[in-house]
DNA sequence: TGAGAAAAAGCACGACCGTTCGCTCTTTTC
DNA sequence: GAAAAGAGCGAACGGTCGTGCTTTTTCTCA
């Protein structure tokens, strides 16, 4: 247990790691519950048992791919938008990392925050529990992103944070659901159109208004 | 093979009936995925070899819950909507139909509709293949009814019938994840709220604005 | 390099899955 | 009243699942 050791992964980690990843991709296709330690085994090419050491039981990997899920989600959707400023600047390019995510990542493979929700509404334990935590923890972000948006005076006082929130969220899942189970190519399009009418429509008149400048100022987030 | 018999149905339609219920029961909690012979027959009291004979398969027998599903949600939301005017009165009350449905079956029970597309987004087959056609079939209702909306010049030129269609689909899928996953009583009404907000974008300026009095003219669509 | 720890494999278990088959009992048909 | 069809049961099959227990291999570090 020396300094070294904590840098140098060992091996035990390294193979942690390789089952996360391929855990991961499978439930990202067959969600959390067609993940199998079977499964992964015949990935990773290993036996089930050693893939299985690696976890205390399968709802313990589930929840593992669920917090590994949400740490890349914040990682690639809110924490690059921090460097911009408050308000709507934020608001934007958070809302464009998350559209580029569903875009490159979630359409091809699926979403797990929008899979799991749907498989462990109805299921007590600790895996829906967990679900429900990270859920309220990036609707938490996103919640302040817009009270600030409100604050700065970028949206108008009577925008409520969970009502944007909600409705942006609809936005997502529609565009989840036409792409993935449609395979309509036009439900990216119709994602971006739907955030700027709603952001339009909760935008304080002048600064940025609801007329066509708008999606300039978008833009203009977008760049910087 | 007279008359009489094709009005009395003959015992095996009968239970087959019922193994549909119940099939139908177990589906809307567990998922088309979650849907056993076993745990059909359990809850009838019969054998899995008797259940499984009404049907051909398991395959079969989720194509059929999703007929039936189908069938009772435009029972539901559609049909009872076309005794209004067309235009916005007989769309909003298709929305309060469906939300009423959401609210009262699907949000205690879980929608097919919602949980079978994301099951079955990644599953190529003849199950994927009827949730496909079933979606594409009530979206067509939609998208119709949204057209005779701009028609009737309740509803501006710009909007495309498929886009107001996107985006009303959405605020169900939030209303279905807020409330399920989360358990949000205030989901419902932000649904509506969002509801209200997005008609009124795309309302025609003049008969029934943008302003206030649009949720009147909503809530006299309800009552009629 | 060798002792000890860590990692992975091997194997078996009980449970549950969809499906098949042969059988019994009832209902309909001729 | 005999023959045929309908309906359901019970047992079993091959398969997959998660999960323990034991053994073997591999790594780690003095």
């Amino acid at each position: 247990m020396t300094l070294l050791r904590s840098t140098r992964p060992t091996k035990g980690e390294q193979t942690r790691e390789r089952v996360l990843a391929a855990a991961q991709a499978i439930a990202s296709r067959a969600g959390l519950e067609g993940l199998t330690i079977g499964g992964i085994a015949e990935q990773l090419g290993m036996s089930k048992s050693g893939v299985f050491a690696h976890f205390g039981s399968r709802e313990d990997l589930q929840i593992a791919v669920i917090d590994d899920y949400a740490r890349r989600f914040l990682d690639a959707v809110f924490y690059p938008a921090l460097t911009l400023p408050r308000g709507l600047p934020r608001l934007t390019a958070m809302f464009e990392h998350w559209l580029d995510r569903i875009q490159f990542v979630d359409i091809p493979n699926g979403c797990i925050f929008i899979s799991g929700a749907i498989e462990f509404d109805d299921k007590e334990g600790p895996v829906r529990d967990r679900m429900v935590a990270v859920t309220r923890a990036w609707q938490r972000e996103m919640h302040q992103a817009a009270a600030q948006a409100i604050s700065e005076g970028h949206l108008i006082q009577e925008c409520e944070p969970e009502q944007l929130v909600f409705e942006l969220y609809g936005v997502m899942l529609a565009l989840h659901h036409d792409a993935r189970l449609l395979r309509d190519a036009r439900a990216v399009r119709r994602a971006r159109s739907a955030f700027i009418r709603t952001i339009g429509y909760y935008a304080r008149p002048g600064t940025q208004g609801r007329d066509g400048r708008f999606e300039g100022w978008i833009a203009s987030g977008l760049a910087a």
